[in-house]
Parts: C-alpha cells; sequence; structure tokens
DNA sequence: TGTACATCAGTGAACGCGCGTTCACTGATGTAC
DNA sequence: TGTACATCAGTGAACGCGCGTTCACTGATGTAC
C-alpha cells in the first residue's frame, strides 16, 4: 500500500465510498465523520467535500450502491435456482455481507430518499423481490399474492436484523444464509 | 407546565428518560446528547451525570425498561387470547409505540449488555417468547420447536422494523398491528 | 511540437459550535440527640 | 421542639476536543491554436 500518490488521488469518490463502509461497520452510520473518512483515505479533510457535498450526500450513494448490489443478488439467485426460499437466503447473505450497506438503506433519515438514483435503485431491488413470489410451486392467488410477499420479506429481514444485532443465542453458526434457510422454509411449509 | 420547581427536580431519573425516549424517536439514539436532555428536563447540563453516570448508562436503564413492557405485552397478550398469533401482533405494536425503546433494545453498541438487570429484563423477554409458541394449536415437536420460534420471531421483527424504516409502500394504513396481522397468519398456515 | 489558458481536484489555515467531563459550590432533606 | 450535622441533588464556570464549513490557494490535466 506504499503506492505512490500524486496529487490527484485518482479515485477518491470510490475509495471515500469504501473508507464509509468500513467505517461504519465498525461505529454505526451515525457514528460517520467526514473528515474521519478524509484521514482513512489519506487526503486532507476538506477533499470530501468535493464529492458528496456533504454527510447525507455520501450515504445517499451508499444506499444506491446498496439497493443495486442487492438487487443484483435477488435476480442472480432467482435465475439460478428459481426458488423463493434461496432468492430468502440470498437476502440475509447480502445483509450480513453489505452489513454497512445494509444498515444504511434501512434508516432513510440518514440520505435523500427523494434522490433519482436511490428512487431508481430502490425500485430496482422490489422488483427483484416480487418476482421471486411468483417463482413458487404454488404462487398464491392474486389478491394473497401481496400478504405473502411481505411475509417474505418481513421474515428474511428480521432474521438479517436479528442476525447483525447478536440478539440471537450462541450456537447458530458462523454463516447467516445457513442459519436462516431452515428458519425460512417455516413461512413455505 | 408552569409548575413550581423547586432546587430538587424530584423525579428527575424519570423525567430524563422520557426526555430521551422522545429526543430518540426524533433524530435516532447516535444523536443524542445528554446536554440536550438536560435542556428538554429544564435542569442544569451536569445533572444527567448523576443519575446514569453517562450516555451508555442512561440507555442501559432505556433498555431495561424496554425489555420490561415487551415481556409485559407478550405475556399480557398470550394470558388474554392464547394465540401465538396475537402475541406476535402485539409485539409489532409495542415496536411502533415504543419505537425509542425498541430502537435502543437491537443495537446493544449503545449500551451494556452485561449489566444484571439488562440480562434479566432480556431473558424475561425471551421467556415470553418462547411461552407463546406452546400456545400453537399444533404446536411443532420439540426438535422443529427451536425453527419455529425463530420463525415467529424473525417475521414479527422484520415487519416491526420494515414499518418503522418507512420501506413499505403507503397504502397500509395507521395501526402497524392490524397491517401485521394477515402477514403473520401466512406464518402459520 | 510548443505555448497559453481553462478547468478541475485537492490543500491547509481559520472559524465557530456543541459536546463530555471535571470540580468546587450551594440549596434541600433527613436524622441523631 | 430545637439544634447540629451528614448526605444528597443539582449548579455553573471552565477546559479541551472533534466536528462541519468556508475560502483563497496550488498542483495536475486537458484542450485550443
Amino acid at each position: 500500500m506504499t503506492e505512490k500518490r500524486s496529487y490527484h488521488h485518482g479515485d477518491l469518490r470510490r475509495a471515500l465510498l469504501a473508507a464509509a463502509a468500513e467505517a461504519i461497520a465498525e461505529s454505526g452510520p451515525a457514528a460517520l465523520s467526514l473528515r474521519d473518512l478524509a484521514r482513512r483515505a489519506g487526503v486532507s479533510h476538506a477533499a470530501p467535500a468535493h464529492h458528496f457535498g456533504d454527510k447525507a450526500g455520501l450515504l445517499t450513494a451508499l444506499a444506491v450502491e446498496g439497493f443495486d448490489r442487492l438487487a443484483d443478488a435477488l435476480n442472480t439467485s432467482r435465475e439460478r435456482t428459481g426458488s423463493l426460499l434461496e432468492s430468502g437466503v440470498a437476502y440475509v447473505r447480502f445483509a450480513t455481507e453489505n452489513r454497512a450497506h445494509f444498515e444504511v438503506m434501512f434508516q432513510p433519515s440518514l440520505f435523500d430518499r427523494d434522490d433519482p438514483e436511490v428512487v431508481a435503485a430502490g425500485q430496482r431491488a422490489a422488483a427483484a423481490l416480487s418476482a421471486g413470489v411468483s417463482t413458487l410451486d404454488d404462487p398464491p392467488p392474486a389478491e394473497d399474492a401481496r400478504e405473502t410477499e411481505l411475509a417474505a420479506w418481513a421474515i428474511v429481514h428480521g432474521f438479517a436484523t436479528l442476525w447483525l444485532a447478536g440478539a440471537f443465542p450462541d450456537p447458530l453458526g458462523d454463516d447467516a444464509g445457513e442459519a436462516a434457510r431452515p428458519v425460512i422454509r417455516r413461512l413455505f411449509d
């Protein structure tokens, strides 16, 4: 990591986002400071403002990245397995492997939820979720599809949140996705 | 509210906890400052330290209060209805009606999770949750009880969290508990 | 190929702010005799 | 009933800290001619 740094960083925007994810994973989104990010990225404390304006701007960018990644994870899982159960496992896995993004995405007071990019990425993720329900062997009648969808979303979101909070008693193993599978399966029996 | 204030507040501890719940509901637990609480309670900025030491001490007390209330809500619901579904509704209702407590309880980095009172209150709440599963008409065999319990916990916790985050598209109504009932029911069909 | 100029990314000093913490203090309350 | 004293709750001034924001600046890069 002793690579030569010219006056221009070259990829400061990306570096700041990565530093932000790291800092948030350590101390939560609210403790984030632009000065700390500048320090982590090795630039002057005023540099982040050039790219993001303020903290909300930075977290907005992080939320966009998060919704994009979630949509990708859900779509990939569905295409590969055609199983809503496995999409649920992918959701839990996304949350634990992208903890910082996940925390920001579901605390909309932290960022600008009306930002066009956020709206678009959020819709992609929501569509990926809905698409999963139609893959059920025994798809619910149209008027129940919504509740089935909410139930599926709630159970995986709840599992992920409780896991991240450390709320489960110890011996559930290291892999949140695997631990979630038998639990999610309860919903589809 | 123009009641005469003597030099001694009289019930400052309780007043500070109430002010904390209010402030957290407005801006989240991380933005909480002891000086702000003192202002809200109408005392000098150094007064809160007398009762709680520091912010973690205050949030520990809030977590204890939260777990106690949750255990009470779950037990009351079970005694009255004998229905796990209704206990789930009570869980969601607790979360939305005690938003600040709920947020703190499931962010254990904010308080001292080894505090004896926290441990005791947390165990009361966990026991109330477990007891609910045994009320099912068709209780699962012992080796599956755990997964059923986790599934029930996850679905109500997830629903509550998503509701509080404002993640659901608009038209789910005003009452989180009522909105949750048909969704939770999916788990028990 | 060379020069001039515009644009952009990042710098560093300065500022004001709210915070937590400390500490000597003061007013109120309770208890011993 | 009265006095003395201990204890406790809350005060207010002082401090140092990290933060966000502003602003004139400088180094690097790209483009026009």
